[in-house]
Order: structure tokens, then sequence, then C-alpha cells
DNA sequence: ACTCATAAAGTCATCTGATGACTTTATGAG
DNA sequence: CTCATAAAGTCATCAGATGACTTTATGAGT
């Protein structure tokens, strides 16, 4: 079965300089490899690099000039395309991003493959539990989880929409907050993949918002108090 | 040193094509010429057709099959800003679209008043049943009430993703498919909001998941055939 | 006639190589 | 030291070829 099939070398090389873009490895202003260098680093032909480019061009990242070269033109997209519900509440966001989740885990059920749930639990294991540390690199760690529960569903508009949230999440969340919100522990998780692996959508279904619950209460405290 | 220094074959080619999108030259679903009829109409090598066309398609414009053609997928930019989730498959952005409608309906009906129940049920008379006439307009009524469920939500971020996707999917639905597509009856819709009356959200899902089932399989069948 | 596996044709995906146009840098005469 | 000019660097565009994938045409077998 289909379900992540990137076979388009093009669409990887702007997710690839998009990724060092918005990864700050030029700065604004900054040139970048000319496009025979590009071609060899992403191994694609210069005609790949140049679609590629030329894509990230349309969307205001990127700023070629003839004979000169090719400039970082924004390092985020922040105010770019997407000036949706970036507004919304923080407990709306939440809530949006429920739907997705508990969506993409029933999907996903009905749709795993060992491998899938095997690439679950390795994710899992990788992110382990908070030990008090560095916690931006844990939210990390956290949400790339969460999005392979999604992108395993296959689902690429459900994809894209919790890419724009996690990035807006992360952000709010990292800037005001801190600490006060409850992180669902390990066993919540592994609720999350054992259901998957039951290939029962009404079970993953109950175990994301199961897992969510503790979090949604949190915010209404906060936004009470 | 000229601002509109238009010595660009590339954006010159994106501008032709948008510009024969956007006054509907070719429908949505219909395919265009092939990349070697592009080079030649534009006068343009097709390496130049190919950057043109890729930029099209990350804007939602067009759609790329390999092996089968380059397709119209919406011919307006009503959507805009959002250049994010239409590449998505039809079925894709059904389910995200389910998403947000089940879990909207949870929220409704945990924070319904007297007044969107009523508001909804007015709206739902408004709409009728289907009886061959003008299907836009019945399609825009029906969409009108679903909206009304998210609206109730309360939830801006919901609002907006799902204003975003209703503007394409209509797009889409209305010119690809036409019929084939079943409608919902009218007991369905009116089971939703005595759902979201009741106040129970699992019911609330429930009658979400009954409504939207006979169309995702109707998606299937097409998608199989 | 009808079905269905298979061949053939059509189309996008990608690579390689080459030439032109424009910009930046190096050069050297004055 | 200045500055016109050559040289080098880089993007813009074209042409041709091969591979991968999809759609259509074909024809044997029933």
């Amino acid at each position: 079965m289909r379900a992540i099939s990137r076979t388009n070398l093009a669409d990887d090389a702007v997710e690839a300089i998009r990724s060092d873009i918005l990864g700050k490895r030029w700065a604004v202003g900054e040139k970048l490899p000319n496009e025979a260098s590009l071609s060899a680093m992403l191994s694609v032909s210069r005609g790949t690099v140049r679609e590629a480019v030329r894509v990230l061009v349309s969307q205001g990242y990127l700023e070629t000039r003839q004979g000169s070269g090719t400039y970082v033109r924004a390092t985020s997209d922040a105010g770019r395309p997407l000036t949706m519900a970036r507004r919304a509440s923080l407990r709306d966001q939440f809530e949006a991003r429920l739907a997705l989740d508990v969506e993409a885990a029933r999907l996903t059920a009905l749709r795993k493959t060992p491998e899938t749930v095997a690439g679950l639990r390795r994710l899992l294991a990788e992110r382990g539990s908070y030990d008090g540390g560095d916690q931006a690199a844990f939210i990390e760690r956290d949400l790339a989880f969460h999005k392979a529960v999604i992108a395993a569903s296959g689902n690429r508009a459900m994809i894209e929409i919790y890419d724009f949230f996690s990035a807006s999440i992360a952000d709010t969340i990292a800037a005001t907050l801190g600490k006060d919100i409850p992180e669902p522990d390990m066993q919540a998780h592994a609720d999350i993949v054992d259901a998957i692996e039951t290939g029962d959508p009404d079970r993953a279904d109950l175990a994301v918002r199961r897992f969510m619950a503790p979090v949604l209460a949190a915010l209404d405290r906060m936004i009470l108090s």
C-alpha cells in the first residue's frame, strides 16, 4: 500500500533547503552555495536544484540574482503565508491538535503495519521520561513521537496542519509558560501505541483522549487563575 | 536600477499559466497540455516549463501525476494566504475535515446553549433536502450548516482551518465529480443536532461519524475504480 | 461478444552537457 | 592610486537522452 512514498526528488530538495533555512544555517542576506554545489550536496541534478530554489523563491524564503548568487530573504515563516489561527488561544490550538491527534490515531490503527508500530516504539524509547534536564530538547523529542503518529496515518493534509501547529505551539509554550504543564507519563504514551497495535480505532481514540485530558485540565486552571 | 525587470522567462511562464487557470481556460480536474506542448506554446524550454509548473503546484493550483499528466487543482485563489495542505488528496482532505467535524461536535455538545441549538435547527431547515435543482447553491447551504456547528464550538483555530478546507473542497467537488457522492439525508443531519442537544459528546461524535461514513465509502469506491 | 493479461504509446521525472547573460573580482596601464 | 578592462563566477536557458509510471490499444482464449 502506498502511504508515505515521497518519490519526488525536487520536493525533497525543497524541504531539505527550507529546513536549513529555518534552522538558521545561513543568515538573512547570506549567500547559498552555488547551484553546482547544492546539486552535489543534495545528490540531485542542477535542474532539480533549480526547481526547488524557484519554489522557495516563490514562497519568499530565497532570492536569486543572476550572475551573483542565491540569497536568503527570510529565515522564518512567521508573518509569511499562514496568517491563520496563530492568534487563537492556546486552548483553542490544543483542541485543534487533539482533533488531529485523535483522528490520526484512528487512521493509523486501521492502516498500521508491524514496521510503523515498531517505529513508534523506538521513538517512544528515545523520548524517555522527563528528568528535569533540557526542557526544550525533551519537548522536541515528545513532538517527534506525536508527529510520527500523524505521519503514520499517511494523511498529508493532517501532517501539514499539525506541522504548522506544532511550530506555533512550541513557540508559545516555550515563551509564556515553561512549567505548570503536566507532561503525560510514559504509560499514557505506551497506551497509544498499544491501542494502535490492536488495530482498534476506538481504543486508539480513547487512548489519545485520556492522554490529553490532563493537559487540557491544566490549561483550564491556568486560564481561570 | 529597475524594479520591473521582467527578464525572467520562468516567472513569465508562471504568470501566463496562472492567468489561464484563473481565467478558467481549463476546468478543475482537467488535464493541461503536456510539457512539450506548453514549451512550444510559451516559447520556452521544457526545463523552464517544469520550473513554472512546480511553482504552481507548490501554490496549490496544479497537481502533477507522473506518467499521466498535469491537472488543475483549483481555479481560484480564494483561500490564500494558506498555501498549505491543498496538495493533499481529496480523501485526505475529507479525513482532516472529519477530524474537525467530530471534535467540534463534541465541543459544541459540551458548550451548547438553547440558542445555538435553535440556530442549528433553523439552518438545517433552510438547507432543506436536495431537490435536483441548483447544486452549487445546495452545497453552499449544506456547508453553512456544518460551519455553524464548528462556529458553535467557539474554537477559532478550527473555524479558520475549516474555512480553508471548505473553499478548497467545494472547488474540487463542484468540478470533478458532481454526482456519485451521496448526500447524507435530512435525518443524518438532524441526528447531529439532536446529539448536540443532549450535551453528550460521545453521542455527537458518533452522529458525525455515521454522517460521514457513506461519503468516505463513496470516495474509496471512486479511488479504487 | 467478452475478459483479461500484455504490449505499446504517452507523459512526467531526472540527468548530463552546453551556451548565453549578468555580476563580481582580479589585473595592469596610466 | 584610479579606473577601464579582462577574467572568473554564477544564474538563466536550452537541447537531448534515459528511466519510471500511467493510460490505452491489442489480441488470444473463453
